[in-house]
DNA sequence: AGCACGCCGACT
DNA sequence: GTCGGCGTGCTC
């Protein structure tokens, strides 16, 4: 097909470097190239006479029929039969994939049970083979004044002196840098002192010195440990513990600002990209220069440029999702983990990670520091740093010294809302009182939709999906019954599906729509806008929506999860929750603590100006230990409280857990699938599996689903079980089996 | 992950 | 008679 190199390398920085490949031919030398495809092993091949290879070096090799991008590998190479040795096709351009890096890939591929190349193509899904961005600029021309009567004059030498030897700058930076004029430039190019060249784009790079906020003492005083701790360069985390609007984004910054400042890299993870638009911003005013965003939205010719920049160390800061934990960087001084304890850093695809945890990994492996923020910490950092494994730094007060919004529990069973309505009189009240004062206030509701059930009234049928163990959902903005696993939509039907009674199907509880509805109609005069992710698709919807907020179009929020994070408005004075209660179902290990932090993120929204918040829950379990820990604001006590229950039993942080997944396409080859994995359990001392069990969504996506969760203490290493438990038990290939170390949903 | 090879249905 | 469905097996 290809006479000559893989597809794509013959332009832009990524060539092959000429050293030619070397056919079948028998050669002494051989290498071990790992490739990013779900192998466990790294292939071996031969390495072509006069081609320098060395670990961490990307090549095309055949495979098969194709070419491939690998990366050569530390391993030995094994004793393949000789003959089917292919060579080498050839050594890419590109920056070797730095040591830090491959032990990581090592390291996670391992620890998660994914096969090595699975997690290699996590830290290649860059398509390096293609043009990188390159920008328009001049070097040195070599004819010098060939139009004859240009004369050399001080600027024009400047210039010159400038551009040395081969170097490309672009128009405006070069006038700059030899205090000359555009013009100047643009005249000694027509005079062939100067020719056209083309360059890697670089981007302006953050300035560690520009102006930042002055810090509060308090604030100071945690930024100087922090620094402390890059500068060590050594491994070291620190869990950065400080309430809504204490301002630990500035104090987390300093330790950035100290990376840059020493020429090394920093990278700051976000759980959801919503937010690094806003976030952006944030780093620009702090440091003058926008951060490199890394994502897997990212447009192929931007991914290949970001990491190409990253790995050749022209991009020192780095703003990302999970997926840039595996970025080439080759010297890292800072890891930043913001929000710690969202549950969004679990990938649940593919390679199965935590990036909060993968990201420690990686600060030790690069010997650097890691900061874990959050106003909720997790439990296993909490756990971590009361342990002494994490320094705990804490950061107490309100910047600005606003107040902490008060939490009040409404008990629905006392003030409870009128026949098929959800609001208490309690909150329609307070938020009346809130509009009237000039203030703005929110509901927040963690449920999409109009109603989350259709029930027939005349037969009790529930409508749900064809394809999953679920109802479908009511969203009366587009007229539809919605699944929310697997986007499976039907029109309302105007007919019971099941006994065909007409008109008979009613909306059962509440949706944000819903609530919306409900608002209208007792607070008619109110302005609302309704921010859930099916009105908000994009930040540029998102940066609307807070623009509407902010220039006080808006009375009166009502929003989903999508609310609870990272906004600010100043005069919004009141967050109503729809139902605080919405969490705690579903005997998920993590229920309490999760709906603890959610709830006390989304008050957090609220009284960080100079008017005092407030925050009313709708429970009818006002006595449950998260509603009494959010009303008193006592969240270490009720963190203390849950190590206390989760101890004993070896849960989670005080002990492990792994998910066996069980999926297949027909019922019966799946439970014969359990049985066999069941006769085959681990039993030994320390351990326990329970299940099999049919997955809460015991049908998804048209898939059947089991679960076994196998449960150890904390000095039990579970991969080495689980992999002697899967070799033991053969399984027909119908069958697929997903295993989650370190399980956060169970469904 | 691709891509081949390999045996059973509706078509130029 | 062939084009083509995707099941199974292999890739240094």
């Amino acid at each position: 097909m290809h006479d000559a190199g893989p597809p794509g390398v013959v332009s832009g920085a990524l060539v092959p470097d000429g050293t030619g490949f070397g056919g079948w031919g028998v050669t002494a030398a051989r290498v071990t190239v790992l490739l990013p495809l779900p192998f466990d092993h790294p292939f071996d091949y031969a390495q072509p006479e006069g081609m320098v290879l060395r670990a961490g070096d990307l090549v095309s090799v055949p495979l098969g029929g194709r070419m491939v991008v690998g990366a050569v590998w530390d391993d030995a190479p094994g004793d393949a039969a000789g003959a089917r040795l292919r060579a080498v096709a050839a050594k890419l351009q590109a920056p070797a994939l730095p040591d830090n890096l491959r032990r990581f890939v090592d390291w996670v591929a391992q620890y998660t049970m994914a096969p090595r190349g699975a997690v290699l193509a996590l830290a290649l899904k860059a398509n390096l083979l293609g043009p990188v961005a390159q920008a328009q600029g001049w070097q040195r021309g070599a004819a010098l004044g060939a139009k004859g009567r240009s004369a050399m004059t001080a600027a024009r030498a400047r210039v010159l002196d400038v551009l040395g030897d081969g170097a490309v700058w672009e128009t405006g930076q070069l006038a700059e840098a030899a205090a000359v004029s555009a013009s100047v430039v643009r005249a000694m190019a027509r005079a062939g002192f100067l020719v056209p060249g083309l360059r890697a784009v670089q981007a302006p790079q953050p300035d560690p010195d520009y102006p930042g906020p002055v810090l509060s003492a308090a604030q100071e005083a945690e930024a100087v440990l922090l620094r402390a701790a890059v500068l060590a360069r050594e491994f070291s985390v620190t869990l950065l513990e400080g309430v809504t609007g204490s301002g630990k984004t500035e104090v987390y910054l300093e330790a950035v600002a100290a990376a840059l400042r020493h020429g090394q890299q920093a990278l700051v993870l976000l759980p959801e990209i919503a937010l690094s638009a806003q976030f952006t911003a944030r780093l620009t005013a702090r440091f003058g220069a926008a951060p490199a965003v890394w994502h897997s939205a990212l447009s192929p010719a931007k991914r290949r440029a970001t990491w190409q920049a990253v790995a050749a160390g022209r991009v020192a800061l780095v703003l990302g999702a999970r997926s840039a934990l595996f970025l080439p960087f080759d010297d890292l001084g800072v890891v930043i983990v913001d929000e710690e304890h969202e549950a969004a850093y679990k990938q649940e695809e593919g390679v199965i990670y935590h990036a909060r945890d993968m990201a420690v990994v990686r600060a030790r492996l690069a010997g650097c520091a890691a900061i874990l923020a959050s106003a909720t910490p997790s439990l296993e950092s909490w756990v971590n740093a009361t342990r002494g494994r994490y320094r705990h730094a804490m950061l107490a007060a309100r910047h600005g010294g606003a107040a902490a919004p008060a939490m009040t529990s409404v008990d629905l069973r006392l003030a409870p809302p009128e026949r098929g309505r959800f609001l208490s009189p309690v909150m329609i009240e307070a938020i009346g009182a809130t509009l009237a004062s000039g203030a703005q206030a929110m509901l927040f509701l963690n449920r999409r939709g109009y109603a989350p059930l259709m029930l027939c009234r005349r037969c009790g049928h529930r409508v749900s999906c064809p394809h999953c163990t679920a109802w479908l959902v009511a969203h009366r903005a587009h007229d539809r019954l919605l699944c929310h696993h697997c986007g499976h939509t039907i029109r309302v039907p105007t007919q019971c599906p099941s006994c065909g009674a007409a008109e008979s199907l009613v909306p059962i509880g509440p949706g944000v729509e819903r609530i919306a509805e409900e608002a209208r109609a007792v607070l008619p005069q109110a302005r609302q806008l309704l921010m859930t992710s099916d009105v908000i698709g994009s930040a540029e919807q998102a940066q609307a929506a807070v623009g509407a907020i902010e220039a006080g179009a808006v009375d009166l929020v009502i929003g989903t999860q999508m609310m609870a994070k990272g906004w600010h408005f100043p005069n919004l004075t009141l967050v109503g929750v729809v139902d605080a209660d919405l969490g705690l179902a579903g005997g998920d290990l993590r229920a309490a603590e999760r709906s603890a932090q959610l709830l006390h993120q989304v008050a957090g929204r609220v009284g960080r100006a100079e008017q005092p918040g407030r925050a009313l829950l709708q429970t009818y379990q006002p006595e449950h230990p998260v509603m009494q820990a959010l009303a008193s604001g006592d969240l270490a006590g009720f963190r203390a409280a849950e190590a206390a229950l989760r101890r004993p039993g070896h849960w989670p942080p005080f002990g492990r857990l792994a998910a066996v997944i069980v999926t297949a396409d027909e019922a019966d080859a799946g439970a014969d699938a359990c049985r066999a994995l069941a006769m085959q359990a681990p039993a030994q001392d320390g351990l326990v599996v329970l299940g099999p069990a049919p997955a809460p969504f015991a049908m998804l996506r048209g898939r059947h689903r089991w679960r076994f969760l196998l449960k150890a203490e904390r000095r039990v290493a579970v991969q080495p079980v689980l992999r002697d438990w899967m070799a033991r038990t053969k399984l027909p290939r119908s069958v697929r089996v997903i295993i989650d170390i370190d399980p956060i949903s169970f469904l």
